[in-house]
DNA sequence: CTGAAAGCGCTAACAA
DNA sequence: TTGTTAGCGCTTTCAG
């Protein structure tokens, strides 16, 4: 039944099946395999021919328990399919596997309670940090739990890094790779401000959220520092989805809402309300402008072209294994990184009366 | 300088040290916390403070070596931020951690040494199934490799998937689950052609992958159905991403080629393609009609909705983690399944002449 | 109900 | 250079 010549070996196959059929003792067989320590030459092929029989590979758990399997670096995303996580991932798992670490990756769908769960599974695979991603929320619970499996990870040698989140505070031991939500935000509403623009709408994420909030403040800050007024009806509140952003819309034209340009929380919800826009005859950027937050791929396949506020996807992903894998040579215990954002200006925004705001 | 009452225990805390805080042996450690032994009140309460004090959670290495860790299922993708990937990877996750598994990600960026590399490593971590996903070249060496790796897996008591790619033969000891490309290519090019398009321009991928090589089947077979003449000069070759879709598009513009219709070998091609084809002036589908294949987010967002073949993103990771769990149960060696596709109509095709498609 | 001890697969002393 | 042996952290007999 089985088609190799080596034996019916039901499992997987052990150092000391490769010891057995090669005839010498485990220890030889290690050392032949590691490659580090010298060996006879027919020594080493038997071995190698055992081994390759058997098909034989290291047990990586046996190998870690001995606190020298590979080093794993795992990150926590809400999920994949969201194009800004899929993009931190991807910085993570480049990183990760340029400094030799393995990647797991879970992902949430948001459920807080599945957040902690995977996190503790994580510990135990003697991760050597949990990397979390986005979606964090406001809530002193929220807070203090997260500050436990912190002190949790470090008292087990491993770490916490928050990529795009907020702090935790100074006393939980937690490494922090952000960018600027609220410079973003003040940066491309006062783009729409220079542009002649008054009256914007804001649709953005949940309340509870952090980076909504902070996108808020953003907004409020530059209304205020041109001189402008702030007028809360025109803040709407709902999540950084497509759905989201479309749902918004249409309510924001049912309710007649005052405005002459559109500052979407993210691409996707800009994606979402462009739609509506389109649909209610409302053309972008001639009636309106439209900008979104994120800079994802997707920015440029709309039409108009997305005018948005580009984050470092990657670099944070980069920057959050960096951060650990430095850890031990550097050791700075707390480190907190803000990477920068800047505008980049695409189709979707016009000057009040004709000129476009490229012009500007 | 430590924060908790426990001791300067600065390494993760073990059995032992719970036993020696709680008093009792390890054994009753274990005990108490597996929860499945009956034991006594008092013993109860002092583990169970201990543990929480030194903030104890078991060696998930140390367990596995006594094969009862959880289990593991790999998931090999070229790249996370390529939506498709993303979404099968998506629903690999979801399918996972229903079934209590805890998943394991990697990206080879295409490279093939790395794709053997990873999958190595996952098998050395014993993972229970190493799922992988896209990206197949049509190589003997490489399909030869592909069939050690496997057999490799399947002696280890482990197994290997195949989602979204053909099967290797036989004689390996794999799963696959994929969906009919070329039925699907047959389907769109069928839709192009009742609409009245008899020269479609075909933009596609890297002619020694076999994914685009079986939509390029199906398009043949749809033209040779209908009594209409292939031409070979209509197919270009680039790869399946965005740019390679706009700078196809653009040579076939700068070469004159004659087409009334665009059959883009993805969703993100067909992208890549529209931006081309408006920048030139032609509006689609009053010019031309465009197509995509995959049915990703992004295709609602071009501008015209893109009319596209739908493919069962999630299911296809889904299906290929089942695969692998119910393999115990009805012990299907080889199965090989086939998911469905099947057009969605938007806003890309006109008929030509003037009717739109919907209403062929 | 609890403790002592064996052993999972492996590497690193320690001898020979 | 090679073999023997002691663990790594855990679960599970097997005695008590």
């Amino acid at each position: 039944m089985t088609s190799t010549s080596a034996g019916p070996l039901n499992r997987r196959a052990t150092i000391k099946d490769v010891a057995a059929l090669a005839g010498v003792s485990i220890a030889t067989v290690s050392r032949v395999l590691s490659g580090k320590v010298p060996t006879t030459a027919p020594a080493h092929a038997k071995v190698t021919r055992a081994a390759k029989e058997l098909r034989y590979v290291a047990n990586a758990h046996a190998r870690a328990l001995l606190s020298q399997g590979p080093r794993t670096v795992a990150i926590l995303v809400p999920d994949v399919t969201v194009p800004f996580f899929a993009h931190v991932a991807h910085g993570v798992e480049q990183q990760a596997a340029e400094e030799g670490r393995i990647c797991l990756i879970g992902s949430t769908n948001g459920d807080l309670e599945k957040e902690l769960v995977i996190g503790a599974m994580m510990r135990e695979q003697g991760v050597e940090a949990v990397i979390l991603v986005g979606g964090v929320v406001k809530s002193p619970t929220y807070r203090e739990r997260m500050t436990d499996f912190a002190r949790a990870l470090d008292a087990s040698g491993s770490h916490l890094v928050l990529c795009g989140r907020p702090p935790l505070g100074k006393d939980a031991p937690v490494s922090v790779v952000e960018y600027d939500n609220t410079a973003g935000s003040h940066a491309i509403t006062s783009h729409l401000l220079a542009a002649g623009h008054r009256r914007i709408l804001h649709l953005t994420g949940e309340p509870n959220h952090h980076t909504p909030v902070n996108r808020l403040e953003g907004y409020r800050r530059a209304l205020h520092d041109h001189g402008y007024p702030y007028d809360e009806d025109l803040v709407l509140w709902r999540g950084f989805t497509r759905s989201a952003g479309a749902a918004l819309m249409k309510q924001a034209l049912h309710d007649q809402l005052d405005f002459t340009a559109v500052f979407a929380g993210n691409d996707l919800m800009a994606a979402g309300a462009l739609d509506v826009l389109r649909e209610a005859g409302i053309r972008v950027p001639e009636d309106v402008s439209l900008v979104g937050f994120d800079d994802i791929p997707l920015a440029t396949d709309l039409y108009p072209k997305l005018t948005t506020v580009h984050l470092p996807h990657e670099e944070l992903g980069r920057m959050a294994v960096r951060m650990v894998v430095d850890r031990d040579e550097h050791t700075p215990v707390n480190s907190h990184v803000v990477l920068g954002t800047h505008i980049v200006r695409r189709d979707s925004v016009r000057r009040r009366g004709g000129r476009p705001a490229a012009e500007v």
